[in-house]
DNA sequence: GTACATTTAATGTGATTACATAAATTTGCT
DNA sequence: AGCAAATTTATGTAATCACATTAAATGTAC
């Protein structure tokens, strides 16, 4: 359905204007299928994105600035969120030995078991995988990328 | 900068899993640029999406059930969000006629007012409008409408 | 008309976010 | 070495969100 009928506004007045809307639509219904499929695993997205990222440095750790860098969301609290995942065994923590006001991160056994069962749907992380051509989602990220490059 | 960059990953599985990441990270950088700029009038952003909505149906009113269906995050909380407009008389509320169960809103002069002020930061609110092409953002919105279709 | 299900909105709640601030460590300069 | 500035992380707080529940009004079947 296109973004006309979904958010019920017939007219845009340009198509940058309704870019901008159909991108916000579009996150948020990614988000809220993420939401539902994590919430079986315990975990919520920005909980779920630092295991991702934990689990891609692995064996090595990852400082918790680091893991601020890698985020997609970069505001959000990434401390208490691995205070969170701490709290559930997925990952430790412990003081960087060469910079004692950082602290390193790592994945742990059951974060990794968590994360390999949450491969079996990883196809719903995959945007589109059913309805684009790999060329149309290589499109879709060369216009995404480009239309970031304004954005102040 | 390419997604790569941004959030430091050199390599995706695809580009479906890329432009599922690229699409998140792009509309975090459009809230927080939202956010930014529309604090300087005294809203949020879900707030200013509900205002835009009424001035819209203006002078008709609208049901906060209709402001739901219409909203870009249909989850998020309408009628506080409603209710934080109409302390900052932004916006009115009363019983519906013909269906007491629902309440119409409208949007008060001082309402358009604001966001007539706001009109004049109104680029921000279209993406790409410095770097895509009306063709390119025509493009856009059909691969996003296209990637939708098989979400679930 | 009555009883029961449905619709519509508001509210209670626990968790999360944004933002400012604090605390500890390191870096850089003289 | 000594000291100010910068970096890194954690925390306090108010606002917001997700979700379940409640309350009121309407619709439907008999």
């Amino acid at each position: 359905m296109g973004i006309e009928k979904e958010v019920q506004q017939p007219k845009f007045k340009n198509e940058h204007q309704k870019a901008s809307i159909n991108l916000m639509y579009t996150v948020s219904c990614i988000n809220h299928l993420h939401h539902q499929q994590l919430k079986k695993f315990g975990l919520t997205g920005p909980q779920f994105n630092i295991m991702r990222i934990l689990r891609g440095q692995h064996p090595k750790a990852t400082t918790v600035n680091d893991l601020i860098d890698r985020m997609i969301d970069k505001a959000s609290n990434a401390s208490r969120i691995v205070e969170k995942l701490r709290a559930k065994k997925l990952v430790e923590r412990s003081v960087c030995a060469t910079d004692r006001r950082a602290v390193d991160v790592k994945i742990t056994d059951a974060g990794l078991e968590l994360l390999s069962k949450i491969d079996k749907i990883e196809h719903i992380f995959f945007f589109g995988s059913n309805s684009l051509t790999e060329d149309e989602a290589r499109q879709l990220n060369y216009l995404l990328d480009k239309g970031r490059e304004t954005q102040s």
